[in-house]
DNA sequence: CTTGACCTTCCAGTAACTATAAGGTTTATG
DNA sequence: CATAAACCTTATAGTTACTGGAAGGTCAAG
Protein backbone atom coordinates (compact mmCIF):
# COMPACT_ATOMS: atom_id res chain seq x y z
CA UNK A 1 0.00 0.00 0.00
CA UNK A 2 1.55 3.52 -1.31
CA UNK A 3 1.92 6.65 1.69
CA UNK A 4 -1.64 7.93 0.18
CA UNK A 5 -3.34 5.31 0.65
CA UNK A 6 -2.04 4.52 3.98
CA UNK A 7 -2.88 8.14 4.72
CA UNK A 8 -6.49 8.09 3.81
CA UNK A 9 -6.52 5.10 6.28
CA UNK A 10 -5.62 6.94 9.61
CA UNK A 11 -6.05 10.23 9.32
CA UNK A 12 -2.93 11.19 9.20
CA UNK A 13 -1.36 13.50 5.82
CA UNK A 14 1.19 12.02 3.58
CA UNK A 15 3.51 14.85 5.32
CA UNK A 16 3.15 14.15 8.11
CA UNK A 17 4.44 10.18 7.90
CA UNK A 18 7.12 10.91 6.26
CA UNK A 19 7.78 13.17 8.99
CA UNK A 20 6.98 10.62 11.69
CA UNK A 21 9.63 8.36 9.93
CA UNK A 22 11.87 11.29 9.71
CA UNK A 23 12.16 12.52 13.73
CA UNK A 24 12.38 8.29 13.92
CA UNK A 25 8.79 8.23 15.41
CA UNK A 26 8.55 5.19 13.06
CA UNK A 27 10.94 2.71 11.78
CA UNK A 28 10.92 3.56 8.27
CA UNK A 29 9.02 1.73 5.89
CA UNK A 30 9.79 -0.94 3.27
CA UNK A 31 10.43 0.57 0.06
CA UNK A 32 8.45 -1.26 -3.23
CA UNK A 33 10.75 -1.65 -6.54
CA UNK A 34 9.97 1.41 -7.47
CA UNK A 35 11.46 3.13 -4.29
CA UNK A 36 7.64 4.33 -3.01
CA UNK A 37 7.18 3.50 0.31
CA UNK A 38 4.83 0.37 1.11
CA UNK A 39 2.46 -0.07 3.64
CA UNK A 40 1.05 -3.46 5.37
CA UNK A 41 -1.06 -4.00 8.48
CA UNK A 42 0.72 -3.93 11.10
CA UNK A 43 2.46 -0.46 9.56
CA UNK A 44 -1.50 1.15 9.37
CA UNK A 45 -2.28 -0.05 13.41
CA UNK A 46 0.83 1.94 14.31
CA UNK A 47 -0.17 4.67 12.08
CA UNK A 48 -3.56 4.37 13.69
CA UNK A 49 -2.03 4.43 17.35
CA UNK A 50 0.10 7.38 16.78
CA UNK A 51 -3.18 9.42 15.13
CA UNK A 52 -4.93 8.49 18.34
CA UNK A 53 -2.87 9.79 20.84
CA UNK A 54 -1.89 12.58 19.25
CA UNK A 55 -5.93 13.49 19.15
CA UNK A 56 -6.11 12.27 22.59
CA UNK A 57 -3.34 15.71 23.27
CA UNK A 58 0.12 14.08 24.00
CA UNK A 59 2.87 15.13 22.23
CA UNK A 60 5.36 13.61 19.97
CA UNK A 61 7.75 12.56 22.87
CA UNK A 62 4.91 11.26 24.97
CA UNK A 63 3.58 9.38 21.89
CA UNK A 64 7.41 7.79 21.97
CA UNK A 65 6.90 6.42 25.31
CA UNK A 66 3.70 5.28 24.56
CA UNK A 67 4.75 3.43 21.43
CA UNK A 68 7.26 2.14 23.29
CA UNK A 69 5.64 0.83 26.27
CA UNK A 70 3.05 -0.70 23.51
CA UNK A 71 6.48 -2.29 22.29
CA UNK A 72 7.63 -3.45 25.70
CA UNK A 73 6.02 -7.00 26.29
CA UNK A 74 7.67 -6.74 29.63
CA UNK A 75 5.80 -3.32 30.57
CA UNK A 76 4.06 -2.70 33.94
CA UNK A 77 0.42 -1.45 33.36
CA UNK A 78 0.94 1.33 35.99
CA UNK A 79 3.61 2.84 33.68
CA UNK A 80 1.14 3.46 31.40
CA UNK A 81 -1.66 4.81 33.68
CA UNK A 82 0.98 6.75 35.22
CA UNK A 83 1.15 8.70 31.54
CA UNK A 84 -2.29 8.96 30.75
CA UNK A 85 -3.04 10.08 34.65
CA UNK A 86 -0.29 12.89 34.79
CA UNK A 87 -1.86 13.95 30.98
CA UNK A 88 -5.15 14.46 32.00
CA UNK A 89 -3.89 16.58 35.29
CA UNK A 90 -2.37 18.82 32.87
CA UNK A 91 -4.85 19.13 30.38
CA UNK A 92 -7.00 19.86 33.29
CA UNK A 93 -4.75 22.66 34.58
CA UNK A 94 -5.03 23.96 31.04
CA UNK A 95 -8.36 24.38 31.27
CA UNK A 96 -8.16 25.99 34.34
CA UNK A 97 -6.18 28.93 33.11
CA UNK A 98 -8.35 29.04 29.47
CA UNK A 99 -11.03 29.71 31.73
CA UNK A 100 -9.56 32.50 33.77
CA UNK A 101 -8.82 33.73 30.60
CA UNK A 102 -12.23 33.63 29.07
CA UNK A 103 -13.55 35.34 32.04
CA UNK A 104 -10.99 38.61 31.94
CA UNK A 105 -12.15 38.46 27.56
CA UNK A 106 -15.99 38.24 28.18
CA UNK A 107 -15.29 41.42 31.53
CA UNK A 108 -13.12 43.23 28.76
CA UNK A 109 -15.74 43.06 26.43
CA UNK A 110 -18.38 43.85 28.32
CA UNK A 111 -16.96 47.33 29.41
CA UNK A 112 -16.73 48.70 25.80
CA UNK A 113 -20.24 50.37 24.61
CA UNK A 114 -19.34 49.26 21.24
CA UNK A 115 -20.07 52.34 19.23
CA UNK A 116 -18.69 54.42 16.19
CA UNK A 117 -17.40 56.53 19.32
CA UNK A 118 -13.54 56.36 19.61
CA UNK A 119 -13.55 55.51 23.13
CA UNK A 120 -13.17 52.27 24.62
CA UNK A 121 -13.08 50.69 28.24
CA UNK A 122 -10.64 47.59 26.70
CA UNK A 123 -7.81 50.04 25.62
CA UNK A 124 -7.90 51.92 28.62
CA UNK A 125 -7.50 48.67 30.78
CA UNK A 126 -5.10 47.01 28.20
CA UNK A 127 -3.31 50.51 28.75
CA UNK A 128 -3.57 51.30 32.14
CA UNK A 129 -3.74 49.52 35.58
CA UNK A 130 -1.60 47.48 37.40
CA UNK A 131 -1.54 44.20 35.43
CA UNK A 132 -2.86 40.61 36.42
CA UNK A 133 -5.28 41.47 39.04
CA UNK A 134 -8.29 40.57 36.73
CA UNK A 135 -6.66 37.42 35.92
CA UNK A 136 -6.39 35.76 38.83
CA UNK A 137 -10.12 35.67 40.13
CA UNK B 1 16.12 53.90 30.57
CA UNK B 2 18.34 51.23 28.91
CA UNK B 3 16.62 47.71 27.86
CA UNK B 4 17.15 45.73 30.97
CA UNK B 5 15.54 48.37 32.76
CA UNK B 6 12.39 48.22 30.83
CA UNK B 7 12.29 44.54 30.84
CA UNK B 8 11.99 44.93 34.54
CA UNK B 9 9.46 47.51 34.94
CA UNK B 10 6.75 45.95 32.28
CA UNK B 11 7.20 42.09 32.63
CA UNK B 12 8.69 41.07 29.71
CA UNK B 13 12.32 39.69 28.72
CA UNK B 14 14.85 41.94 27.07
CA UNK B 15 14.92 39.15 24.16
CA UNK B 16 11.60 39.68 23.87
CA UNK B 17 11.22 43.49 23.23
CA UNK B 18 14.04 43.07 20.89
CA UNK B 19 12.39 40.70 19.40
CA UNK B 20 9.39 42.67 19.07
CA UNK B 21 11.48 45.38 17.67
CA UNK B 22 12.39 43.43 15.01
CA UNK B 23 9.11 41.98 13.94
CA UNK B 24 8.06 45.32 13.79
CA UNK B 25 5.38 45.05 16.48
CA UNK B 26 7.32 48.14 17.75
CA UNK B 27 9.04 51.24 16.12
CA UNK B 28 12.67 50.95 17.00
CA UNK B 29 13.83 52.96 20.12
CA UNK B 30 16.08 55.40 19.90
CA UNK B 31 19.40 54.99 20.58
CA UNK B 32 21.80 56.31 23.34
CA UNK B 33 25.05 58.02 22.14
CA UNK B 34 26.72 54.46 22.93
CA UNK B 35 24.26 52.55 21.17
CA UNK B 36 22.32 51.24 23.32
CA UNK B 37 18.03 51.39 23.18
CA UNK B 38 16.83 53.72 25.63
CA UNK B 39 13.13 53.36 26.73
CA UNK B 40 10.97 57.03 28.10
CA UNK B 41 7.65 56.55 29.61
CA UNK B 42 5.49 56.37 26.72
CA UNK B 43 7.43 53.60 25.28
CA UNK B 44 7.28 51.37 28.62
CA UNK B 45 3.24 52.28 28.49
CA UNK B 46 3.52 50.51 24.80
CA UNK B 47 5.33 47.78 26.13
CA UNK B 48 3.31 47.15 29.12
CA UNK B 49 0.24 47.18 26.58
CA UNK B 50 1.55 44.55 24.94
CA UNK B 51 2.52 42.22 28.01
CA UNK B 52 -1.37 42.74 29.06
CA UNK B 53 -2.45 41.59 25.68
CA UNK B 54 0.06 38.73 25.22
CA UNK B 55 -1.23 37.82 29.16
CA UNK B 56 -4.86 37.85 28.15
CA UNK B 57 -3.91 35.58 24.89
CA UNK B 58 -4.04 37.60 22.41
CA UNK B 59 -1.29 36.21 19.55
CA UNK B 60 1.06 38.62 17.70
CA UNK B 61 -1.12 39.91 15.10
CA UNK B 62 -4.27 40.51 16.95
CA UNK B 63 -1.84 43.03 19.11
CA UNK B 64 -0.64 44.41 16.23
CA UNK B 65 -4.53 45.00 15.62
CA UNK B 66 -4.94 46.51 19.11
CA UNK B 67 -2.03 48.29 18.87
CA UNK B 68 -3.37 50.03 15.59
CA UNK B 69 -6.25 50.46 17.45
CA UNK B 70 -4.63 52.36 20.24
CA UNK B 71 -3.40 54.26 17.91
CA UNK B 72 -5.97 54.95 15.53
CA UNK B 73 -7.83 58.21 16.90
CA UNK B 74 -10.62 57.70 14.92
CA UNK B 75 -11.47 54.10 15.71
CA UNK B 76 -14.58 52.89 16.32
CA UNK B 77 -14.51 51.39 19.75
CA UNK B 78 -17.16 48.25 18.63
CA UNK B 79 -14.32 47.44 16.24
CA UNK B 80 -12.20 46.99 19.39
CA UNK B 81 -15.11 44.98 21.16
CA UNK B 82 -15.33 42.79 18.26
CA UNK B 83 -11.41 41.71 17.92
CA UNK B 84 -11.94 40.96 21.87
CA UNK B 85 -15.42 38.96 21.37
CA UNK B 86 -14.26 37.08 18.46
CA UNK B 87 -11.12 35.83 20.69
CA UNK B 88 -13.45 34.83 23.60
CA UNK B 89 -15.43 32.66 21.51
CA UNK B 90 -12.19 30.77 20.49
CA UNK B 91 -11.05 30.31 23.72
CA UNK B 92 -14.21 29.29 24.84
CA UNK B 93 -14.37 26.36 21.70
CA UNK B 94 -11.02 25.68 22.90
CA UNK B 95 -11.77 25.13 26.37
CA UNK B 96 -14.65 22.61 25.02
CA UNK B 97 -12.00 20.83 23.05
CA UNK B 98 -9.70 20.26 25.86
CA UNK B 99 -12.84 19.44 28.10
CA UNK B 100 -13.46 16.25 25.58
CA UNK B 101 -9.91 15.67 25.77
CA UNK B 102 -9.70 15.54 29.30
CA UNK B 103 -13.01 13.22 29.70
CA UNK B 104 -11.39 10.68 27.41
CA UNK B 105 -8.35 10.76 29.28
CA UNK B 106 -9.59 10.19 32.62
CA UNK B 107 -11.86 7.64 30.90
CA UNK B 108 -8.61 5.65 29.09
CA UNK B 109 -6.92 6.10 33.21
CA UNK B 110 -9.72 4.19 34.92
CA UNK B 111 -9.62 1.68 32.29
CA UNK B 112 -5.96 0.47 33.36
CA UNK B 113 -5.42 -1.60 36.19
CA UNK B 114 -2.52 0.23 37.04
CA UNK B 115 -0.76 -2.84 38.27
CA UNK B 116 2.75 -4.88 37.60
CA UNK B 117 0.72 -6.76 34.61
CA UNK B 118 1.61 -5.98 31.24
CA UNK B 119 -1.65 -6.29 30.16
CA UNK B 120 -3.29 -2.48 30.06
CA UNK B 121 -6.75 -1.59 28.65
CA UNK B 122 -5.27 1.82 27.80
CA UNK B 123 -3.17 0.42 24.64
CA UNK B 124 -5.82 -1.53 23.63
CA UNK B 125 -8.26 1.40 23.85
CA UNK B 126 -5.75 2.70 21.42
CA UNK B 127 -4.48 0.55 19.23
CA UNK B 128 -7.99 -1.21 18.36
CA UNK B 129 -11.14 0.52 18.23
CA UNK B 130 -12.46 2.82 15.28
CA UNK B 131 -11.60 6.19 16.57
CA UNK B 132 -13.17 9.74 17.43
CA UNK B 133 -16.26 7.84 19.23
CA UNK B 134 -14.86 8.28 22.24
CA UNK B 135 -14.26 11.75 21.60
CA UNK B 136 -17.33 13.03 20.75
CA UNK B 137 -19.45 12.29 23.88
C1' DC C 1 43.10 48.02 35.32
C1' DT C 2 40.49 44.43 35.50
C1' DT C 3 36.21 42.13 36.71
C1' DG C 4 31.42 41.66 36.22
C1' DA C 5 27.28 43.28 34.60
C1' DC C 6 25.44 45.42 31.19
C1' DC C 7 24.62 46.19 26.09
C1' DT C 8 25.06 45.07 20.78
C1' DT C 9 24.21 41.86 16.53
C1' DC C 10 23.62 37.56 14.45
C1' DC C 11 22.68 32.70 14.12
C1' DA C 12 20.51 28.43 15.64
C1' DG C 13 17.01 25.85 18.02
C1' DT C 14 12.30 24.82 19.79
C1' DA C 15 7.20 21.79 18.25
C1' DA C 16 4.91 19.71 14.87
C1' DC C 17 4.16 20.05 11.09
C1' DT C 18 3.02 22.48 6.11
C1' DA C 19 4.45 24.35 1.73
C1' DT C 20 7.20 24.46 -2.20
C1' DA C 21 10.43 23.00 -5.67
C1' DA C 22 12.29 19.82 -8.79
C1' DG C 23 11.97 15.63 -10.39
C1' DG C 24 10.68 10.37 -11.12
C1' DT C 25 6.56 6.83 -11.76
C1' DT C 26 2.13 5.11 -12.70
C1' DT C 27 -2.32 5.13 -14.65
C1' DA C 28 -5.95 6.65 -17.57
C1' DT C 29 -7.37 8.47 -21.88
C1' DG C 30 -7.43 9.81 -26.85
C1' DC D 1 1.90 5.45 -28.25
C1' DA D 2 1.82 10.07 -26.43
C1' DT D 3 0.63 12.77 -22.86
C1' DA D 4 -1.57 14.54 -18.89
C1' DA D 5 -3.14 13.78 -14.27
C1' DA D 6 -2.17 11.89 -10.15
C1' DC D 7 0.82 9.71 -7.72
C1' DC D 8 5.55 9.20 -5.46
C1' DT D 9 10.58 10.84 -4.07
C1' DT D 10 13.99 14.16 -1.58
C1' DA D 11 15.45 18.49 0.17
C1' DT D 12 14.72 23.03 1.84
C1' DA D 13 12.27 26.75 3.94
C1' DG D 14 8.45 28.70 6.51
C1' DT D 15 5.28 28.78 10.47
C1' DT D 16 4.78 30.94 16.09
C1' DA D 17 6.81 33.39 19.62
C1' DC D 18 10.23 33.39 21.43
C1' DT D 19 14.96 31.52 23.94
C1' DG D 20 19.90 30.45 24.04
C1' DG D 21 24.42 31.24 22.81
C1' DA D 22 28.51 33.23 20.61
C1' DA D 23 31.48 37.10 19.91
C1' DG D 24 32.29 41.43 21.05
C1' DG D 25 31.63 46.54 22.78
C1' DT D 26 30.58 49.57 27.19
C1' DC D 27 30.24 50.94 31.84
C1' DA D 28 30.69 51.22 37.02
C1' DA D 29 33.13 49.54 41.09
C1' DG D 30 37.14 48.26 43.67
Amino acid sequence: MNIGQAAKQTGLSTKTIRYYEQIDLLTPAKRADNGYRDYGEEDLETLRFLQRARNAGFNIDECRQLLALHHDKSRHSHHVRDLVQEKADRVASQIQELKIMHNYLTNLASLCQANEEPHCAILDELSEHTQDKDLQS
